[in-house]
DNA sequence: TTGAAAGCGCTAACAA
DNA sequence: TTGTTAGCGCTTTCAA
């Protein structure tokens, strides 16, 4: 149990104040090159490593949270990568505090980053009350990813989930399919006026549906694929099968595309449509049709806010990001008996 | 920017003094009912929540962490929700440190859990050098997951490579394989003795090739399913295909199945069998064949020896968990015309 | 340009 | 059972 090197250590090993170490370490103004090369040659003697706890004691840890719920959702790894791109070179960590599902579940994790006294927070959880995280951003800098409510507390960055669901509708509706259904979230996540991306898309389809003139059908279920599934099959199994099923996520789109199969039906039958394009819905035994909204760009753009929040900025800021549709087998066939549309140009 | 409360803030509240409220805080021994109720009250109406880094300080954080090498993983996930589950109930808070790849990045994540001063680490990186960990377990307790390696100073928990890779074997020699390749990382992340998972499940591999007469095939590709697709897309074109490919993880799987597509064939012409059962290896569209190593149990076991740790243990130990394999669609065939062998009794 | 010293919030040893 | 107090390693103000 060897002792770890403190700034004292450092001090008397060059022969300089304490001080002086610290001017050095945070690349303080006033420090003479003579006195920098002493100091970084002791640093580097003893292999000295500052203390967080301690720097944490003064205001600053030098370190971004993430907060994910479901960490099992392969959209919130690329919102990670994102981030971790744009903190490279930074100096600045990285620490992601997952959460198990609901807002209580998001408050916690929320809570393990801000007792953690983290420099600013990506906020993922759709469930946390906004006067919750207004009072949060007033300790330290959040960003809320993917809820559309705005504050002026927190910046905020989202797909554009009206127009992803747009993509979507256009593209169900120009192949001639009427019956479509939603396949979302509980009420809970989808709440109207929540701002909630599940939320939008939900009254995004109902608008077009009712705009064609449609009957809107919306199936609910877990967040897990194993539920979706099986709320599909039911769905399947009951009057008026749908022609399409708009999924308001990958992981439910995958239940869904299960339940299909299950049925003995194909997607020539059954069109499924995804959100998030996550990595695997590009597999060739899947090909699946999705929503690209960009999680990369997303967690850097998300990072970005939070480190010019660290430079000084103090006005809200919103970003929406865009989102393409991209067109896989699993939506390629036009209704009506006018022969498959199989776009194969995206797929892979 | 609303100052948060401090236990001096509890304590003048509540009318005791600070030492009465860190002990009611720790659960320390000593304190009457009464006071007890009075600084519990006091906590509750001032919102009251220890700062982390004060404690760190001190010598605790009640903070555990996991270093994840490539969070884009699933079978990682498995780790991270079995750990969260032995956590919950315990106070002890969970933080995730993600490295991009390779040995570099995993010594940064694991840096960035050590300088939080966390009180154990669970440490999946295969790269890091022993002598690294050795150090730093001096420091904190650590777990190694996955690397069988052996150290005193840390613990170790792994599922039974030679075993997961024996059911392999003799699944696919038992269908009448003869022409197996095995599809696997770089080098660096299978150097024989090193104790990397993969590095086990290649020699093993080689040595019941070896001992049933066969000629070994080994394909070398990166960590993404797009390079392991890739790689067996150049297998598949070049000369003595293999009538079967083991995959050392559900990646690189997904990537095998994704080239066996792309060259028109189907997985009744090249059975593929994977490693980790991540849970897309069960979708009725991909039906791989894998091995369950019991990541949620893995993650479970990891957290519990750290807190075993904590509560005084010294000796290392060492746990193994066993693998299953999964059968499914993807290995279904036996060779040389006897009909097919579809086992779905685990599908879905 | 350099150094001395106060103090951040907490724990733990000790005194009462 | 309760309270007093020293001190963890760092940053930052102020003086030299």
């Amino acid at each position: 149990m060897n002792r770890a090197a403190t700034i004292n250590d450092v001090a008397r090993e060059a022969g300089v104040s304490r001080s002086a170490v610290s001017k050095v370490i945070r690349d303080a103004y006033g420090v003479s090159d003579e006195m920098r090369a002493r100091v970084n040659a002791a640093i580097g003697r003893l292999d000295y490593r500052p203390r967080v706890a301690a720097r944490a004691m003064r205001g600053v840890t030098d370190t971004l949270g993430i907060e994910l719920p479901d960490i099992g959702n392969p959209f919130f790894d690329k919102v990670v990568t994102g981030a971790m791109a744009a903190l490279s070179g930074t100096g600045c960590q990285l620490i992601v505090a997952p959460a198990s599902a609901g807002a209580e579940e998001g408050l916690q994790a929320l809570r393990t980053l801000a007792d953690r006294e983290v420099d600013g927070i990506v906020a993922i959880s759709p469930l946390v009350a906004p006067t919750w995280l207004e009072d949060l951003s007033g300790r330290m800098p959040v960003v809320m990813l993917g809820r559309h409510d705005r504050s002026i507390g927190y910046d905020t960055v989202t797909g554009d989930d009206a127009e992803g669901t747009r993509l979507v509708m256009d593209h169900l509706l120009s192949l001639g399919h009427e019956r479509i259904a939603h396949l979302t979230r509980s009420e809970e996540v989808t709440a109207p006026g929540s701002g909630t991306p599940h939320a939008v898309r939900l009254a995004v389809y109902e608008e077009h549906m009712r705009r064609r003139g449609l009957t809107a059908s919306v199936v609910r279920t877990g967040r897990s694929e194993a539920e979706a599934r099986e709320a599909v099959a039911r769905l399947l199994g009951g009057p008026r099968r749908p022609t399409a099923i708009f999924a308001g996520n990958d992981t439910l789109a995958l239940g869904a595309l299960g339940a299909v199969g299950d049925a003995g039906l194909s997607t020539r039958e059954i069109s499924v449509v995804g959100y998030d394009d996550v990595e695997i819905a590009s597999h060739p035994a899947i090909s699946l049709t999705s929503v690209d909204q960009a999680g990369v760009e997303m967690g850097r753009r998300a990072v970005e806010l939070l480190l010019s929040r660290r430079a000084g900025r103090t006005d809200a800021v919103h970003l929406a990001v865009m989102p393409v549709l991209r067109r896989r087998r699993s939506s390629g066939r036009r209704i009506g008996g006018h022969g498959e549309l199989v776009d194969r140009s995206t797929d892979g």
